[in-house]
DNA sequence: GGTGAGCATAGGTGCCGTCTATCGCCTTTA
DNA sequence: TAAAGGCGATAGACGGCACCTATGCTCACC
C-alpha cells in the first residue's frame, strides 16, 4: 500500500473530478481512474460514488480521510526532516577529545570550526583515551581527538597535527639554565599525571622509563601537574599547546634533546555515515594547526 | 515511497539485525537490506551504520522513527477501519418513507429489520416524494420507500409488496352499508391530503378525478384525514396498512371495487456501492409484507 | 586458519504503475 | 433529434521495482 495512492484519494476527494484531479497530481487520468480504483480494492471498501458526470466522496471515504490526511502530513513531516538532516555537515557532532588536550586545543579551533562549519554543533567529551574509544565504539561518540593511533578494523583515524613536548622546569632548577634538556635528565625527578592518561606513558617513554615510579605522586590534571612543577615539586614532559598557561605559572620550557612529542588524531568508526563531518572537523584543525610543531620548537624561550 | 519500507524501517531498528528483521517481515535478508537502502537513498539520509556483525540506528534514524511509526499507525488505523467498514451491511444506512407509509409500516419492519441486519444503522427520514428524490439524488438519502417508481437512469429501484387502497367512511354514510365501494361513488365527498403527498394524487386518479377540487379541505396527514373522516367530514381512501388505526378511530373501510391500490418500492442511486444493503432492507421488507396485498383485501371486515 | 554469523551483491522473474488510445454514458446544444 | 463534448472506464504496451535464490565478503571466535 502505496502513500502516493492516499494522495490520490485526497486529490479525487478536493476535486471531485478524476481529469482535475489527475492533473494536480501529475499524471494520466486513466492512471487515477485505475489507482484509485485498485486502492478500493485492497481496503475492500468502495470510497467514490462516481456516475459519467460527478463523483462524490462515500460515507466510508468520509470515516477514512481524516487518517489518511494524518498519515500523509506524517510522510510529509519525515520528507522534510529527512531533507534537513541530509547534509552532513549539519546537526549534532559529538567530539570526544583527551584531556591533556581538550583545555588547550578547543580555544583555538573553536572559531574557525563555527566559522568554516556553521551548521554543525559540535559537542565536546572530555575524557581520557580508553575512555574515548568505548563510547565511540557504543555510538555514544562520533568521533575523538587522541594522541595515540587507535588500533582494530572497526575504527579509522586520520593524522591532524605533531605536537612536540617541552621540558617543564621550575626557575630554579638545575635544568633550567640549558638551552637545550636531555630527556634522561628529567627522569630523575618526573611528575606525571595519573594512569590512564595517555600524556602519563609518552610522558615515560620519552625519558625511557616504563612505568614503575615508586612513590612519586600522580596528577589528575595536567593543570595541577604545572602548578606542582611550578612549586618546585620536580619536573615534568608538557604537550606544546599548554606552553603558553605553563609560561604563564612561572614554569621554564626546555625543548627536548630529541624533539620528541605526539601526534594528535581525529578518529572515528569505519562505518560512521557522516564521515565527511569527521573530515571537516579535521580538516579544520589541521589547517589551524599547520606549521605549529615547527613554530613552537623555535618560537619557545 | 512505500508504508511497507518504513515497517522494513522499523524491523531494523528494532531488532538491530537484518536478517531476523527480514524473518519478522516475511521476506529474504536480502531484499530487507536492498528495501533499507532504497530508502536511505530515497531519503538522503544514512538510517543505519552497518557493519558485518552490527546494526545501529543513526541519530538521524532515531530523529525520524518518531513520525514512522505515527505513519504506520496511521496506516494500521486506516486499514481496520475499512476492514470493519468492508461489510456492506453493517454501518449507517439513512433511509427515506413517504408520510403515507411511515408510520404504519416501521412498527411491522423494525424488528425484522433489527434481526436480520443487526449491524446495519438504519436511519429513517420521514418526507414526501420529491423531497426523498432531492435527497436522495443529493446523496444525503442511501435510499428511499416509495409509492412511485422513480425515473431517470440515475435512480434504480424494486418492487416490494401492493398495497390496496380501502374507502374509508363515516360509520353513518350511505355507502357504508355495501359490501364492496366502487371508487366513482366516493368522488363527491372525498377528502384527500396536501398538495405533494403521492397519495394524494393516486387517490383523485383511482376516483377518475385529476385534481381540481374547488375548495375541498386539503389534509397535512394521514391521521388528519382518518380524523376528519371519523368525524363526518366526508369519505378518502386510505392504504391499507393505515386500515388498523383508521378502524380504532372508528372509521368503516370497504374494499374498492376494482381493487385499486399503490406499489410500494425501494430506491436508491443506480451507482451507490452499498447496494447490497438496499437489497437486503429490501428483502426483508417484501418477505415481511409478502402475502399482504391478498390478506388485507380478504381480511378486512 | 577454519568456521560460522551476518550484511551486500548479482541475476532472474513477475507484478504494478504509468502511458496513449479508445470506449461508453450522459448532458448539452444546434 | 442528432451531433458535440465532458467525463470516467477499459485495453494494451512498457519500464521499473520488489522479490527471490545463490553467492561473495568481512570479521569474530575457536
Amino acid at each position: 500500500m502505496n502513500l502516493r495512492d492516499f494522495r490520490y484519494l485526497l486529490a479525487v476527494a478536493e476535486h471531485r473530478n478524476f481529469g482535475r484531479a489527475a492533473e494536480a497530481c501529475r499524471i494520466s487520468q486513466p492512471t487515477l481512474s485505475v489507482q484509485v480504483r485498485r486502492l478500493e480494492e485492497q481496503l475492500g471498501v468502495a470510497l467514490f460514488e462516481r456516475t459519467s458526470r460527478t463523483v462524490a466522496p462515500t460515507a466510508a471515504c468520509e470515516r477514512l480521510i481524516g487518517h489518511v490526511r494524518a498519515a500523509v502530513a506524517e510522510m510529509d513531516a519525515i520528507l522534510d526532516i529527512a531533507r534537513a538532516l541530509r547534509d552532513p555537515l549539519a546537526g549534532r557532532l559529538r567530539l570526544g577529545i583527551v584531556p591533556t588536550l581538550a583545555p588547550y586545543l578547543l580555544p583555538l579551533v573553536f572559531a574557525p570550526l563555527r566559522e568554516a562549519l556553521p551548521a554543525l554543533e559540535l559537542e565536546p567529551w572530555e575524557d581520557q583515551t580508553a575512555a574515548l574509544l568505548d563510547r565511540l565504539r557504543a555510538h555514544e561518540l562520533d568521533a575523538a581527538l587522541l594522541a595515540t593511533e587507535p588500533d582494530g578494523p572497526d575504527l579509522a583515524s586520520r593524522r591532524l597535527f605533531a605536537e612536540p613536548f617541552f621540558a617543564a622546569l621550575p626557575p630554579e632548577h638545575p635544568l633550567a639554565g640549558r638551552a637545550v634538556v636531555a630527556e634522561e635528565d628529567l627522569a630523575e625527578d618526573i611528575l606525571v599525571l595519573a594512569d590512564g592518561h595517555c600524556l602519563r606513558d609518552q610522558a615515560l617513554a620519552a625519558c625511557g622509563r616504563n612505568g614503575g615510579l615508586g612513590g612519586t605522586l600522580r596528577a589528575a590534571s595536567l593543570s595541577t601537574l604545572l602548578n606542582m612543577v611550578a612549586a618546585g615539586y620536580g619536573t615534568t614532559l608538557i604537550p606544546a599547546l599548554a606552553a603558553g598557561p605553563a609560561q604563564d605559572a612561572g614554569i621554564v620550557l626546555r625543548p627536548l634533546a630529541t624533539r620528541a612529542g605526539r601526534t594528535i588524531r581525529i578518529a572515528w568508526r569505519t562505518h560512521f555515515p557522516r564521515r565527511a563531518a569527521v573530515e571537516a572537523v579535521g580538516e579544520v584543525i589541521a589547517t589551524r594547526l599547520r606549521g605549529f610543531a615547527e613554530g613552537a620548537a623555535a618560537g619557545v624561550i
